[in-house]
DNA sequence: CATGGTGTTGCGAACGTTTCGCAACTCAAG
DNA sequence: CTTGAGTTGCGAAACGTTCGCAACACCATG
């Protein structure tokens, strides 16, 4: 009855049709990662599933998340521009979304606009090329008012 | 007479009234970042700044490299989405613009379209924001004919 | 419901990138 | 030329991520 099982469920459903073997740690994972919306890094999402299932170790988070990337389930991002940070991850399939992240708090808005999709295509069209991905990242900070 | 030459004196003297002392090596690392106009990472500028000034160290590149981007000179990138690669970076001296990266080939070409930036400018007012800054990759391929 | 084989796990150690601590050095202002 | 704060090189540490291996657990099959 609540959306987020159904959702789950959804999510798991198509990991076994995709031949992918579905362990407690990989659920717990995957519940870690639906859970609050959010974008949680490797440790986060650690400590998350440990909740859920103890012995889970930090191998196989990133493992895992290996998995659902390649199944194209998750995304990665690296919110501090490259380099030493560490990595944090969402969920994906959501319908896609870009990022603005709060400079001041580092709270991440998801957003989506259609005219900058388009306009992403038109200009990578435009260089002769065709658009497979792209990632739009606003850094803002929070207008008085 | 090379306008290259220019530019490098420009970002010097910069620097200089920024307050940065100006060493053999952030002078051998600047030229390293300006020379070929593409996206090196911190060995390939450790390698071409050895060239010039031949003690220099990976250390300093990255003290460097700090500095700079500090002073707004340097921007830094995480092409491959962030994690265990290393980060590349490039002389941000240059008027603004974003990539499109070459999913084939691993090439970036530079562009910038102003109805992207107003655009962006325009949703992160809708969300209450202002933008600060932003960064949008294109992951593209080429498109026959 | 028991079995087997293959994929998965936890651990610790290795990896690659980036940062640090420290003594020696060097820039640039007098 | 002297001086001292800032910078350097080195090696070692930090950090996030990946790997190798033996033990284990999923799940198709009987």
């Amino acid at each position: 009855m609540d959306g987020q099982a159904r959702r789950i469920e959804r999510l798991e459903r198509g990991l076994r049709e995709a031949g992918v073997r579905l362990t407690r740690q990989r659920a717990a994972i995957l519940r870690a990662l639906a859970a609050e919306g959010d974008h949680p890094g490797a440790a986060d999402l650690l400590a998350r599933a440990r909740r859920a299932e103890p012995g889970t170790s930090l191998a196989t988070v990133y493992r895992t998340l290996a998995v659902l990337e390649r199944e194209g389930l998750v995304g990665r991002h690296a919110f501090d521009g490259g380099g030493a940070g560490a990595a944090r991850y969402e969920l994906g399939d959501a319908p896609h979304h870009d990022h603005l992240i709060d400079v001041e708090t580092g709270a991440v808005v998801e957003f989506r606009d259609d005219r900058i999709e388009a306009l992403q295509a038109e200009i990578a069209r435009e260089l002769g090329y065709e658009v497979v991905d792209h990632r739009l990242e606003l850094f803002g900070r929070r207008r008085q008012g």
